[in-house]
DNA sequence: ACCAGTCAAGGAAGC
DNA sequence: GCTTCCTTGACTGGT
């Protein structure tokens, strides 16, 4: 199956997410006023978000729910909590209609890059775990199981000491965390520097048993020996939840991600994520690729 | 109604 | 030891 990633294009005419920068809400005062405003667009987020996921349950496809659900949330200097947000009854409300639905939509996420476990910053160390069970809050709301079905998927993003040295204090840094970061954290192959699939499944599957997340891109542009059923093996009974995208036809940086395919994941029994910019489109196309091609084959 | 600039993050890469 | 780039799309403010 196929997952939809963050945004439906063609929902956003009707349904579109709502954000607020931290300057902005400064420049709002950083008090009621504020904090009305910016629960407004949590509350806004969430319908969003639930309104995708019927959207991808009609269509059959699995859905990667977005990191900006609750702009300012997890910033350092924000003052306030969650609950007190004047909307937050009707947030957990629609949380809870979700729930209830019991959609048949494998869900996941997928924190930004700015999240380094393993980084020798410990601020950065601090904002990462914050940003991390902030996500974990988040699919516990959302009725996600607390296992590799719903996985929270990051990169490493470090390169600061020998390999083992990284994945060390990343696991270190890991085993503080909640349960619900725990149980379904994933690490996902990087399209430069050293975190190829091979490194990867060395440094964190064969020492500290972390699922592997294989990106074809980036496996393209940064390849090593090690490939995707390597990669598949490291999910043990769960059906592993991969990337699937190209590059982009005009630009000359492969690692620039094309609007549409020309072509499909060939592999089965695995979930893809599809990262093109089209969407839904992107994804319509694939599947009538692969429709096409069963016919003829 | 439209458009260009703004915003936020950690680290890598290039002077 | 600086600056720039990477990435993203909604927001903001000016026309």
């Amino acid at each position: 199956m196929f997952s939809l990633c963050c945004i439906s294009n063609e929902l956003k005419p009707t349904h579109s997410f709502q954000t607020m920068t931290w300057k902005r809400f400064n420049d709002l005062g950083a008090g009621e006023l504020a904090l009305k405003e910016l629960s407004a667009r949590w509350l806004n987020n969430v319908k969003v978000t639930h309104r995708i996921i019927q959207h991808c349950a009609d269509n059959g496809w699995n859905y990667r729910v977005s990191s900006s659900l609750f702009p300012i949330l997890t910033h350092p200097e924000f003052k306030y909590n969650h609950y007190d947000a004047p909307d937050f009854e009707a947030i957990l409300d629609e949380f809870r209609a979700i729930q209830d639905a019991r959609y048949p939509v494998r869900l996941s996420t997928h924190p930004s890059q700015f999240v380094v476990l393993a980084s020798n910053n410990q601020e950065s160390v601090k904002k990462s775990i914050d940003d991390l069970e902030h996500h974990a809050w988040m699919m516990d709301l959302l009725g996600c199981e607390r296992s590799y079905q719903n996985p929270i998927n990051i990169h490493v993003n470090c390169s600061d000491g020998e390999p083992w040295e990284i994945a060390d204090r990343f696991a270190a840094n890991l085993a503080t965390l909640s349960d619900g970061v725990r149980s379904r954290l994933v690490v996902e192959n990087e399209d430069r520097g050293i975190w190829n699939v091979e490194r990867l499944v060395k440094y964190f599957y064969n020492r500290h048993g972390i699922p592997i997340t294989y990106d074809n891109l980036h496996h393209k542009c940064n390849p090593s020996d090690v490939g995707i059923y390597d990669c598949a093996a490291t999910w043990g009974d769960y059906k592993p939840l991969f990337h699937y995208s190209e590059s982009h036809p005009d630009k000359s940086n492969l690692r620039s991600h094309a609007d549409m395919p020309t072509d499909f994941p060939r592999i089965h029994s695995v979930d893809h994520e599809i990262e093109l910019k089209a969407k839904d489109f992107a994804i319509r196309h694939i599947q009538n690729l692969v429709d096409k091609h069963s016919i003829l084959s």
